[in-house]
DNA sequence: TATATTATTATAGAATAACTATAACATATG
DNA sequence: CATATGTTATAGTTATTCTATAATAATATA
């Protein structure tokens, strides 16, 4: 099923388009509103709703293929891959290191951090 | 004290230079090879070292500041905050929550996500 | 006091990354 | 066949990052 996907292009952003419509997919998929084997919109049809250029939008379902989050289906669309990628990347380790390592310097505790991390899943999944 | 810093440069990293810079000192904060008080080499000193530009390390320094992990001493040397700021930034939970969300949208449950960063934290406790 | 060191500001330019604009091609769908 | 898709290619623009110099004010030191 195609769904309605909730996107909003912030160009005052310093976050680049491409990765604001990565993580606002991320997002769809951990609030459910896209779940596995949903379809998304063809890169020109999303980059005309959100009015740019459609290799943007390229961009961001590359990463998302890239990350095993979403696959190419054989009638050519992308569709929402099931969990059990073994994907699950070095590369967001070292996110997971920095944004610990710069919780700490800030002066957050283990606690804290821990804190934090479980009250954003339980936000994100109450949404 | 000044103390040598472990800071390693690599100009083909896909991170700009400055948010390497960033991340190094809040992971030598973190580890404990940095410690409240501990004075950081002036921009020009340490650009010296690195190779690089000055204004490269002040744009470090800048965001270490904006974030409360350093303050700028009387002496007009940075020098590490003790942690009791309360800069416990909005863009970090941003960032949290855009990394929450790849987690989950990889396939990482709650219980994975936690454990995950749990291991990075003692991981760099023990650094 | 004089000199050196520091952060800060300013300006300019180069190099790289991000974004846009078209076009063309192969493949799958209807 | 006609349409829609992903992919690739090329080119150009804009924004960000990095570099290069220079100047100023405040502090430290000799």
């Amino acid at each position: 099923m195609v769904k309605a996907l909730e996107i909003v292009i912030d160009r005052n952003s310093e976050q680049p388009l491409y990765l604001q419509i990565y993580n606002q997919i991320t997002y769809n998929i951990s609030t459910k509103k896209l779940n596995k084997g949903d379809i998304l919109p063809s890169s020109r049809t999303l980059a005309e709703v959100l009015n740019i250029n459609f290799h943007t939008v390229n961009q961001a379902y590359q990463k998302l293929r890239t990350n095993g989050i979403i696959v190419l289906g054989k009638s050519k669309k992308y569709v929402i891959a099931d969990g059990n990628n073994s994907e699950k990347g070095t590369k967001l380790i070292e996110k997971e290191k920095d944004m610990v390592n710069e919780a700490l310097a800030m002066g957050y505790t283990e606690n804290d951090i821990i804190e934090s991390v479980k009250r954003i899943i339980s936000s994100i999944r109450s949404d």
